[in-house]
DNA sequence: TTAGGTGCAAAGGCTTTGCACCCAA
DNA sequence: TTGGGTGCAAAGCCTTTGCACCTAA
């Protein structure tokens, strides 16, 4: 994994330093993170280079930024994980992936065209309440 | 309209001030839109009272807090709108409403239940090309 | 060796808060 | 009349920027 992001940078003319090594590596096998959390997990990256080596990421797409909710989330692009979406639990906050359904997909690709949108892409985030969250829910009852 | 805003507003115990109602008028018959847009549009009313008028509406339902890239836009909720969802233009920044169609819906609810969601509500945002920009890009090529 | 990258500290947006004054009921 | 609501100014996040120092190639 590290070796494709070393090829990427200097095939964009970056280079593989300490700081965006880290960043990356904080975000490998990892769930969509804040901002906040990164930088909490990286106690000796400054704050402005994590925001610097992300903003690099996302413009050689290795990074996507995901909204949810008013804010947004931080995963590795699709070309280390497969196209998804996401499931937020609206008690606990917890991120789940979605995996991606054909009919779903092509659904939602053509309700935009039958409205005039020209290759669209779309955003779906469903909230609900996760089975933990949804047990718990029922106990306090 | 403003006959609803009041007695929603004095059935819970709030009083209908000025700047209330000129928030509510700010939002009536528009497309969504940002904080910005209306403290702009409110110059009389100050901005910690827009803010705060926001924050009481989406308490009492009035309005709706739209995700939209990693910013949110305002716009008064299904007691004064059908449900629908929003296609953004990524050149123009444009909102649009996209009417509610029923298979995608239940698409949308089937698939979350499916993966062991309960209670499910989604946010579906489309972003493409509108048909004004689209047609711009072609003559520029 | 040296351009690009980093850390530090300060500045910039957007949003919230504390407090004295004001006005809707 | 009076408690909730407002305006003002200041403080608090989160994010960006300027600049001197550092380091990957």
């Amino acid at each position: 994994m590290v070796r494709l992001l070393n090829s990427t940078l200097q095939d964009a003319g970056y280079s593989l330093t300490q700081p965006r090594q880290k960043t990356f590596k904080a975000l490998l096998n990892k769930q969509p993170q804040s901002m906040h959390d990164i930088i909490m997990s990286l106690p000796d990256v400054d704050r402005a280079s994590v925001y610097r080596s992300i903003e690099l990421f996302e413009k050689l797409g290795i990074v996507h930024r995901l909204p949810i909710g008013f804010k947004y989330k931080l995963e590795l692009s699709d070309l280390f994980l497969e196209h998804h979406h996401h499931m937020v639990c609206r008690n606990c906050g917890k991120t789940e992936d979605m995996p991606v359904s054909q009919p779903l997909e092509q659904l939602i690709v053509a309700t935009a065209q039958a409205y005039g949108y020209h290759d669209p892409v779309h955003i779906l985030e469903v909230q609900g309440l996760c089975e933990e969250c949804f047990a718990k829910s029922k106990h306090q009852h």
